[in-house]
DNA sequence: ATCGGTCTTTGCGCTGGCGCAAATAACATA
DNA sequence: TATGTTATTTGCGCCAGCGCAAAGACCGAT
């Protein structure tokens, strides 16, 4: 643990500044210790596609060890970030040094794989609705994260203009309070009702 | 090294049987030594969702390595298969005392998890015909996997109705060649253009 | 206050893909 | 060869969601 400590770098960006960008090359890992950011993929048409959050705790850019030696995304901040970050081949090393750090590792990669998967299986059976109020229910309550409707977008596999309507239904209806930029859930009930399937009364 | 393999359990099942099955207490991590597998998720509703497919020389059923207690999908032959496994906690230990394996495993993990992620992409940008291309010349060249259209179709997250109508498309346009489960594909360069957009002369 | 940029909403038309239902084809088993 | 089972095809209708375009709303900076 000291070895790990003991390399450590550590670097805070601003809200709209990037970690790094998709292609970079991967020679830093990252654990987030302060704030949100946005894992966010390009399609090969240049436009934004998917993206995933990143809160404080969770590692990310952590692509160079896995033998692929550029970024697949970009870590754009959502509010102010703090994050440790290591060489990526010095943090190989330490892994090999503290086998236990290197199964810790094994375990939150394990989790986002089944997340991913699990959010595979919702785009291919799931309506956008259910979509994207689990995606609101999955943020912390009063959801502070300056997210705009393009970025729920891409957290629910839509486009900005079908989560532009369904918030504003959703809002109309009372369950929810919309700004630019902001949102915050009124009745989680409503949207946890939701995902069961909009046909139970 | 030897103490990966001192270790070792073989298992051999048929067609249709199954290593495990989703919900299985994740006793088990697997080693696919020969044949083909699809590891297929259900919804809560019940019915078949996202697969993905297994050759020879991947893992599967490392769930339970990852504070997992269950495993997330079931693991079904579509050919005979052999494979080796492990008990999970005696891998565990092996993997504390041999961390270039718990590095190897991480490399592994980590190309799933961003495959994972470019299928999230792709579900949520590109059409069916484009997904389903992709998913016919991932496969080897001749294909004799016995995929179902059902299976093509968890496979590229769509209807099976759907699959038959596009590959039918296909085989009257001479592309391919169709038969209950198997498939032939005459000419992959045509699919390939497809991929690229179908808009593109 | 004013201006420019970004974000959001909404009308409108359209279509890709879904999914039921029913016919057909291929296989397995005895 | 007959029979039940499972896989595949296809007609048909339908609708969720897309995406352009244009109009607002909001924000920050000067």
């Amino acid at each position: 643990m000291t070895l790990l400590l003991g390399h450590a770098h550590e670097k805070t960006i601003q809200r709209t500044e990037s970690f790094f960008h998709a292609g970079d090359a991967a020679a830093r890992c990252f654990l987030l210790l302060e704030g949100h950011l946005k894992l966010g993929q390009i399609t090969p048409a240049g436009e934004q596609g998917a993206a995933r959050l990143i809160a404080a705790g969770d590692i990310f850019g952590w692509a160079g060890l896995m033998d692929d030696h550029s970024y697949p995304g970009t870590a754009e901040a959502l509010t102010a970030c703090r994050a440790l970050w290591w060489e990526t081949e010095r943090m190989r090393q330490t892994l090999l040094a503290t086998p236990h750090l290197a199964l810790r590792l094994l375990a939150l990669l394990g989790r986002r794989l089944r997340e991913a998967e699990s959010r595979l299986l919702d785009l291919a059976t799931v309506r956008v609705e259910q979509r994207l109020a689990k995606a609101l229910l999955r943020q912390p309550a009063d959801l502070p994260l300056p997210l705009t409707r393009q970025d729920l977008a891409e957290l629910c596999g839509t486009t900005l203009y079908t989560v532009s309507r369904t918030l504003r239904a959703w809002e109309q209806a009372g369950w929810l309070r919309l700004g630019r930029g902001s949102l915050r859930v009124l009745s989680p009930p409503a949207l946890a009702a939701l995902i069961q399937g909009p046909d139970a009364s």
